[in-house]
DNA sequence: CTGAAAGCGCTAACAA
DNA sequence: TTGTTAGCGCTTTCAG
């Protein structure tokens, strides 16, 4: 102990390890890779020498070598471009939803000691920025959440030929590995526990019809009312938006105020049509049952508490990341296979 | 225009792009980096062989070598470690606050062509694991957000010497920068705001006494409240929680029924405690004004509409964003100043 | 103003 | 099983 002077300036480098150790940078570089082939007592030694150094390998060093970044972009794309002072618009990083997925993901990537970089695409100038990163490599693969159905990188992120996964089934076929909840089965449950709960007089505000989710959960919900007899069903569009869906309420309330059920496609919807029933003198679940989708945090803001179809959103983000892992570990087998999550009900006071 | 049969596998590297230019790696690097010393004929050349070979650098050559990475961490500091299947509780992922910090960053950091990973310290491995990350210099600087006041994370960062922001001023004297908004003066604001409405009768939601934000707010108020002549404040404490505003809201309706205006410390609150004073037959803001903290989305979701003290959150994760990078493009100036926002009352309606 | 050459720290043949 | 060696792609003196 004579060197503790100086504070250390220079990070240690194999090269450092290999001295204290008197080994070669080779050997030190096996015990580091948990090469089988190391004689155990000089791993040992190495080992020491590795915890007295401090050393940690310098990623850049070892990315140049091995083409392996051990990390992944998580790509959030936005049809057009927000400006920052309008934090509630359409901005997916300040949808709930979009922390449930971080955390989801970073619970598989952690362990795997992969680090996640965050990239935004929502211009043609960002997402010709942003190819052009992951084409040079610069992170193993990629998951990407796209908020509109048209977006163009799934196709284009095929053509870098990268890992990658995805939020939900894109709107044109791609062979790129998704991952999804069943929205329809999910629609389904909804309107069977209507069904079974004697209502028969039913609306439901829907989500844009130019969404997959939106449109799926509509005529999910219409086909499996049919199939109970049901088929006069009011509906209104509210733009899963929280705004959108107390003016879609409103509408069904207006075109058929005897209604006894609703199933609004999503809890934020729900959260603001809630409100209006209750100002319109109804009483939830007595009057009108309701039921949400997502099982976000805005189902248990509600009041009352949501009976909601849960989308297992974190098992689902996690799954996402060991999709992507396994592709990375293999590649040449291509886009793994994707997986549907199956959604369920949950009872809570609403209906 | 012969070469396009096979897919270009290999990336063009700087080698490349100087043969077609026809001059040396050196000056291809010179124009890539904007050097004035460089002939503009040659430039123009270099130029146009960078775009036909669709060159990109390669950040971790570059990176071992200038000893920069451009890109910098955000990290998110939990007290302890939550499984994920429990998302909406005390996990700052799931909390809308921390998209618009992550938006507000996007926006300063993009521009200037800086990355951002994400990393996640919530246990003494996960933390030790973070620092050794650091300090083998895998980022240029960092971001931190911490949910608990004791965190010892900004001592543990300063020791490190890497450019670091905080959000919000830690409990421990630190010598880094921060970047916050006075919570004292919101809390005035809202004091100042009932007091001019008229109201004498007082209660307030608090946020819990061991973060900084909860005490300051509440103390803000009740000095706020002093020098308007109103002593007798009746107080509960929240948690920060939607389900904790509830029960706030019903003690105080217990202890003080004639209560006719409450500020809550925090919008997720007030909007646990807006039902229980509506079903309690009280009107909003006719016999009880209520003044929320934040302006979060909770805030327009709530009904009636929360009069409520807006932190600017976006602009001031950019101001972190952009007191970060001026640190790392001078480090021998050590930490930046730190600023303090002032916030705004917002007037919607239930105040 | 430009080119030649020396590494940055690491891994991966290849030899021994 | 271990060491030697040759780069990965880039920036940066240092000559010219």
């Amino acid at each position: 102990m004579t060197a503790d002077v100086q504070p250390p300036v220079r990070p240690a480098t194999l090269e450092d390890v290999a001295a204290v150790a008197g080994v070669s940078r080779a050997t030190v570089s096996r015990v580091i890779n948990g090469a089988t082939t190391v004689d155990p007592a000089l791993r040992r030694v190495v080992e020491e020498a590795v915890a007295t150094t401090g050393y940690v390998p310098n990623r850049a060093a070892r990315s140049l070598v091995t083409r392996r970044t051990d990390s992944v972009a998580l790509v959030v794309s936005e049809r057009e471009r927000r400006p920052v002072s309008e934090p509630f618009i359409g901005r997916m990083f300040s949808d709930p939803h979009f922390g449930r997925v971080v955390a989801g993901l970073m619970d598989v990537l952690r362990p795997a000691g992969i680090q996640m970089v965050l990239m935004l695409s929502d211009d043609e100038t960002s997402r010709n920025q942003l190819l052009s990163y992951l084409r040079q490599g610069h992170v193993d693969g990629v998951v990407l959440i796209s908020s509109h159905a048209d977006d163009p990188l799934p196709a284009l992120l095929h053509d870098t030929r990268l890992p990658a996964v995805l939020a939900g089934r894109p709107r044109n076929p791609s062979p790129l590995t998704y991952v999804e909840a069943d929205q329809r089965a999910g629609a389904q449950m909804a309107a069977d526990h209507l069904a079974a709960l004697g209502r028969r007089n039913i609306g439901t505000i829907a989500g844009p019809q130019d969404m997959p989710a939106g449109q799926v959960r509509l005529t999910g919900f219409l086909d499996a009312l049919e199939q109970h007899g049901i088929g006069d069903v009011v509906t209104a569009e509210g733009g899963f938006t929280h705004a959108g869906g107390a003016a879609a309420m409103r509408q069904l309330l207006r075109e058929r105020p005897g209604l006894d059920a609703v199933f609004i496609a999503s809890d934020l919807m729900a959260q603001g049509a809630l409100p209006v029933l209750l100002r319109a003198g109804r009483d939830v679940p007595g009057d009108v049952a309701v039921v949400g989708f997502d099982d976000s945090t805005a189902a248990v803001a509600c009041d009352p508490p949501l009976t909601t179809v849960r989308q297992p959103v974190e098992e689902m983000a996690a799954e996402m990341a060991r999709l992507l892992l396994k592709q990375i570990g293999s590649p040449a087998d291509g886009p793994a296979p994707s997986v549907v999550f199956h959604p369920t009900l949950v009872r809570r006071e609403s209906a």
